[in-house]
DNA sequence: TATGAATGAGGTTTCATTCAT
DNA sequence: TATGAATGAAACCTCATTCAT
């Protein structure tokens, strides 16, 4: 298990200079630790695309390496084997996603405003995207994948939802919600956003789903009354 | 040569003659047609729980053979490969299921006692049951199988999401639900029940959860006053 | 092994009453046992059509078993297995036309109409037919089956050549044919009638062979002078 | 493990780097290239043995790779599947045949010393040896594989028969041959010639058959004159 | 006698993993 | 460090044969 520096996953597309011969003289910032660095990224961005694709058992390494421009032994560099791949790939792609929500917005104005401003990031940077696919893939393959479920509760379903909760009783103190039962199911607040995200994956071409209205009616349920947009 | 005759869990759609209260005089109760259907069902059991379990990729049809207690040979009697096997098997047990429910109980009562009787019938059966693995199985599975998608959508989802609207436009009309825009999002209505599907998937160990307490709390949202239990 | 009454096997197309349900009345002519005699000869016809089209080893006893209209088990009634099904096939289908031969034409005329009046009979019943594929077939599976080739070399190519060769030693004390050492290889007689069969199985797509006009040709050459049509 | 590196029998096309006579300063004698080739090699050789002795259908993969000394794996580096490694391999061992017949010795001599020293290579060659069996096999095979025939015909029939007459027909120009008809039919010149091939492979052991003088005696039919040998 | 559902050995093909270069 | 040819276990699927009805 070779654990070299992680490097941003996902957001970083950098795809390796495929197969030039030894020797060859490339971009000058390419030092060996670099070069290792950026065929790692390569290969978890690979991986990550693959494994939403077709999930951990159809995904095949030939295509992730192949994807990702680099020989399939290569793979076998940077990870132990198939499954510890998977499982550190969850990883490597939260971290820095949980590291920026926690040093989030300094929390100003009402609380439906907070909510609100984190919905709309939710809404631009999960639903419908990559890492909207990924949610989907923990949810398929978490049973199979204990570590992997423990790690996403531990590090995204358990802070989200202390955070949520500190908001919706902050909220209740204000005045702003009146269901004071709330702050024990913060699941409630964010349901809409889990199925939102669920729907554009399965069902989007059936019935596309706005999802932006769907959340904004849901806070006119929690916040009891309309807001001028 | 193991032969072990399994029992049927899930709604096993192809369970022939039903046999009638004792002392009724029948066909001998093995003929060809009965054992070929009890196969069958045993099959689609043993399919179900394996799909469920490792998901359809890692599922062998060697396993699924062994749990039924027939030959691998025999599946193929019955489907016609591992992936249309897959897809019928979605319709099997989903379409006595929507069956039951369509032909509901009848609307008697407020609209309030409606949605709380399909939510508790709802927990009882699919929460944390094997229904409710399905469920989950479809989320993971449909992108790859967008016959099944297109089929869950179809006989579930759309009725579903239709059946609710109608509930909810029922009560709006009464006056019992205020927010006159969840007409437009039944989704919403449904969402808590579908996290709490998901979340006995995944989390149940690290934190459980109360779904029924939940759903409670969720409907006190929507329809605005605590109902005395 | 179980061998009936042999029938006319190639021929006869009698295909047998497909799953009546028992007791229906049919021919009136059909006791038990004719029934029996023609179920075999479907067998034998359907299995030789299979085997022609398919070869030996990708000939599948389901198919035999649909074409002769019975159920695959009939089939083990008839034959010990598959091989020696294929075995007895070749004695079935080939010792009438064997029987035929050997009570052939009067021997009258010239020695040239003799031969002349044997190809024709061999242009119009086997080149080109499923007689000729059959030839083919024990070209074909030969290697693989002694027993098949060792039959058809005593009853077939033996025979024919023994009857060629009297054909030819004949023709030179006529002097009707001047090679003499013809007689020795009856073989270079009958090699252009083989020939057509073989191209009318593979070649005839791409270029048809008139074989006819061949054979006449061939004749000539050993005859030595043009014969007016 | 067993790595028995088999020795080519059938002209393998592909043997990289024949080396030249000892001394010469090369590259070190097993590069990965020409390791693969020789793998490839190996495997053409053994299937090659293996489709000759069985035929397509009753030929196993697992044996052609025991035989040439590989994984069974390896042979899917190679060939896409069973059918294309078929397909190919006939091209492959025919190509270089061909290849080696169009560039053939200058036309010196009367027509029928030309044909007589192309009847003695094909009689070295071709009859009674794995090239022989390899005739057979498509003849057996051919109805299944059209490709197979199609390139058989284009490749080796067609020329062959051009190649013939054009030879008859400078024949009958030098007065060598008096059948005029002949150069309608190059095919009665190679009848007897393909019909020892077969009766080689089929009945060599209950008759054997001197080839070589028999098709003294058709040429001796055809030039219409005793040669003294 | 006839059936055809059931069997399971055996075939083809895939693919994670290794290792010589 | 990187490669990718080679491996072989293991998966899917077929089909000759059996046997209860």
């Amino acid at each position: 298990m070779t654990k070299k520096p992680t490097q941003a996953a996902l957001p970083t597309a950098t795809r390796a200079s495929a197969k030039g011969p030894a020797g060859s003289v490339e971009a000058p910032a390419s030092n060996r630790a670099t070069r290792a660095a950026e065929r790692r990224a390569a290969i978890v961005e690979a991986a990550m695309e693959e494994f939403i694709a077709r999930g951990f058992a159809a995904t095949r390494l030939d295509d992730i390496a192949k994807r990702a421009g680099v020989a399939k032994g290569t793979i076998y560099l940077h990870f132990k084997d198939k499954e510890s791949m998977f499982e550190e790939l969850v990883r490597i792609v939260i971290v820095p996603v949980v590291a920026r929500l926690t040093t989030l917005p300094p929390p100003a104005g009402s609380v439906r405003d907070l909510i609100e401003a984190f919905a709309g990031n939710f809404l631009k940077e999960v639903i419908g995207t990559k890492r909207g696919d990924l949610v989907r893939l923990i949810v398929a393959e978490g049973p199979r994948f204990p570590s992997v479920a423990d790690f996403y509760y531990r590090e995204v379903v358990s802070r989200g939802i202390a955070a949520m909760r500190a908001l919706i009783e902050l909220g209740i103190a204000r005045g702003e919600i009146r269901e004071k039962d709330l702050a024990r199911y913060p699941q409630i607040l964010v349901a809409p956003a889990m199925i939102a995200v669920i729907w554009q994956s399965l069902f989007a071409r059936h019935a596309p789903l706005d999802a932006q209205d769907m959340l904004r009616v849901h806070l006119d349920l929690i916040f009891g009354e309309r807001r001028t947009t």
